[in-house]
DNA sequence: CGTTAAGTTGAAGGCGCTCAACCGACGTGG
DNA sequence: CCACGTCGGTTGAGCGCCTTCAACTTAACG
């Protein structure tokens, strides 16, 4: 039960020996229970601690001058709140638990004394960092170029993925722990429309959403309505295929607009 | 003038030793000129190599499936286009010159070498990877959460710090080679609407912008036009102090909107 | 049973998009 | 040297996606 989502997630890229298992086992040592809606950090802080969620969902959030909360990641099972924030000298966003949940601190030291005497173990968390800023990459493309239809297909896509990648999915269900604001604060929309998006995926028979359990009933369906390509995850050996991803190959004539000297 | 702008720019954050100016000279050493439009890397690709940007202008970009292109970052003289890509199997954006310029390409096993032997430069490194991916955060806020008035106007502060701390701003004044509809496309507004917003701007005396030049007339007016808080680029030691950022410290009783169990 | 959080639905309005025409600068070639 | 094509920018008119505002329903929980 310890830390075996993020063995679980590292090992799906890079094989981790028994003694690595072990390492990762011991800085998981000790586990604590942390509330709903807890402040992990908040932005200004100075970052001294890198936190594990070993159950519970999380987001990485900023504020802007206006009080709007725009979420800018969301952290599952597994996920490392930031491996090396601490380079900087401040923090730029803040994390908060959205759900009751499970953590591990893991001080500065430790964490720079694992990564360097674990090559391994460094690895496979560089892996998921750049993997953290990948998803990142796609968001934006998500708010900037799609519609508030694909927009809301695109991230239930990437968060069923994500949450298969460690183990969270059964029969094409998970759950969601996500109101429709945060859904919109996630995306770029109001509540409102986030929930007429949720009616229309409903009313095409390509997913249910109730009670925080999610559901998905026509995976190609709603890949297709997303325009989803799982390749920004860089996920290997995945541990059950999914879907039929035959990459949908984008148009390779696509233009490219252009620029000045 | 080798790699001028980027020991300027790593000198800012970690003060760098000679020995450490000399090896990043080093691998500077072989400059090539690259052609405007140039794709220097393409989606799919197996990243092999890093590039420096020495001179000119260039972009991380998306495209969607339906071939509208994503701006994901615009990268300046002295920025490296992914240090640590290489870990990743396949790009899973492009990387393309908007301007002619000039570049170094740094084979992944002379990078490996250079970090592993230079902790003072890896950890300058390291961070500009960590503000890249602030950066991204920011720019997702902006798309997200900000009006078309104020998107364009945090871009350009943003444009004008960064272009400032690499020492190519002088008296307000920089270039810009980006043309409307590549605004659009960072910032996920059409051409036309990045227009009537440039007119705006110059309207209230903020900016000016022609012949991709940039000029800002009143940085801030701009920066409460944008509600700009250049915390996020994570600068030190300033080059010069540009305005008076006395942190436009955010309502700190903003509402934070909650979430499920 | 009363209260609070979340979801649902309707109506109206606006911000940004689409379509389209036109201008100006620049480069090329006849 | 002018004609023309291209590229980027500018402006106008109309439309539609999404927002805003508001009322109401449902679920959870004391």
């Amino acid at each position: 039960m310890t830390s075996n989502a993020l063995t679980r997630k590292l090992d799906r890229w890079e094989h981790l020996s028994d003694d690595d298992q072990v390492t990762l086992a011991a800085i998981s040592g000790r586990i604590e229970p942390v509330a709903r809606h807890k402040q992990l950090i908040e932005e200004g802080d100075d970052p001294r601690i890198v936190f594990l969620l070993i159950e519970g969902w999380a987001i990485r959030y900023k504020i802007l001058p206006d009080g709007k909360r725009q979420i800018v990641a969301i952290l599952l099972p597994g996920d490392l709140c930031d491996i090396h924030v601490f380079i900087l000298d401040r923090m730029d966003h803040g994390i908060a638990m959205l759900t009751a949940g499970k953590i591990v601190r893991i001080p500065k030291d430790t964490m720079l004394a694992v990564v360097d005497q674990n090559p391994a173990i460094a690895r496979a968390l560089w892996w998921t960092t750049l993997v953290d800023e990948a998803v990142l990459r796609e968001w934006l493309v998500n708010v900037g170029g799609r519609n508030a239809y694909a927009r809301v297909a695109h991230l239930l896509c990437e968060l069923y993925v994500r949450m298969g990648n460690v183990g969270l999915v059964t029969d094409g269900r998970m759950s969601l722990p996500l109101t429709q604001a945060d859904l919109g604060q996630a995306l770029g929309l109001t509540p409102v429309h986030v929930n007429r998006m949720l009616s229309q995926l409903r009313g095409k028979g390509l997913v249910t959403f109730r009670a925080f359990q999610l559901r998905i009933l026509d995976l190609d369906g709603l890949i297709a309505a997303a325009g989803f390509d799982p390749g920004y995850l860089h996920g290997k050996r995945p541990e059950r295929t999914i879907g039929s991803w035959s990459r949908p190959r984008r148009n390779s004539t696509a233009k490219l607009p252009e620029s000045p000297a």
